[in-house]
DNA sequence: ATTCGTGCAAATAGTTTGCAGCAGA
DNA sequence: TCTGCTGCAAACTATTTGCACGAAT
């Protein structure tokens, strides 16, 4: 059972129908598709990857990730590797993390920290604010260097 | 007097000449007026902001920045935006920060945390060695949302 | 019927690279 | 002189887009 295991199949499909139906956009069977490989993975994947053994068309992959980008159902995660990557928004996976990037094999990889800090991050995302006139929508706590396989 | 006007001219280029040097290459005229550009600049910039009004070859400036990449001189901050910008390296600046990124126009600005959530972030690192065997060489915290002027 | 999604192929664009001449140590 | 930097033009490649056909409502 991956990580997201804990949401149920049927959930999950509901919620991004109903952020497709805010865009305007239906939920297709090759949508439905992307976004059971997204869950399945459970880690943040290349396009490639994600389409490895699947008859759907890149572009049309692309372009079904930035719908639901837009929809906010999918979060596009960039980095310097030479290709983005995708996962589920955490506000679909009940499970909100960042990120450990490495910079050898260009993996990405969920972790949490604790909640104590995460409060801290969300005051400071507050004062930001009132300093500068930023809105902040989210914020992002990266963590750059090597994962363990090769280190 | 920009941000880092605490940074004597002679001081900087002396650090980035020793950096090159470490990894064996020279510091030529064309890096030093882009390490001038960007100290002048102060903020994250695009090639083709830092290049303007300059005479350098697009060709050789990302060759170079890359260079300078790799020697530790110089930042470069991937986003979602079409290009990339590229920053003095923070240990060069003594400022230590991070970066709002403004999802409408591109922008990207320098911020600072608090001491004591910077020191809760330092140790979060830690522990993520710990649980995941990921070492993390450093941090990235970015507060992703909308800047003044788009607001 | 009409609107929207899909696949294919072609275009786009930031970045990288090959190569020949030039400059610095 | 010899290594390596530079500019130019061409190549690369992830991603986007135009178009014609098929599917869904």
């Amino acid at each position: 059972m991956n990580r997201y295991g804990d949401l149920v199949r049927a959930d999950l499909h509901d919620l991004v129908a109903e952020r497709l139906k805010v865009t305007g956009q239906r939920y297709t069977a090759a949508r439905r598709e992307l976004v059971d490989r997204l869950r399945t993975t459970g880690q943040p994947v290349t396009l490639p990857d994600l389409l490895s053994g699947s008859s759907l068309a890149q572009s049309s992959a692309y372009r079904n990730l930035a719908l639901l980008e837009q929809a906010g159902a999918v979060h596009r995660i960039v980095t310097s590797a030479d290709h983005a990557r995708y996962e589920l928004a955490e506000d679909l996976t009940e499970h909100h993390h960042h990120h450990l990037i490495c910079t050898s094999c260009g993996q990405v990889e969920d972790f949490t920290v604790s909640p104590t800090l995460e409060r801290s991050l969300h005051d400071a995302v507050g004062e930001v604010h009132d300093v500068t006139g930023f809105t902040a929508e989210h914020h992002r706590l990266d963590l750059i260097g090597t994962c363990r396989s090769c280190a």
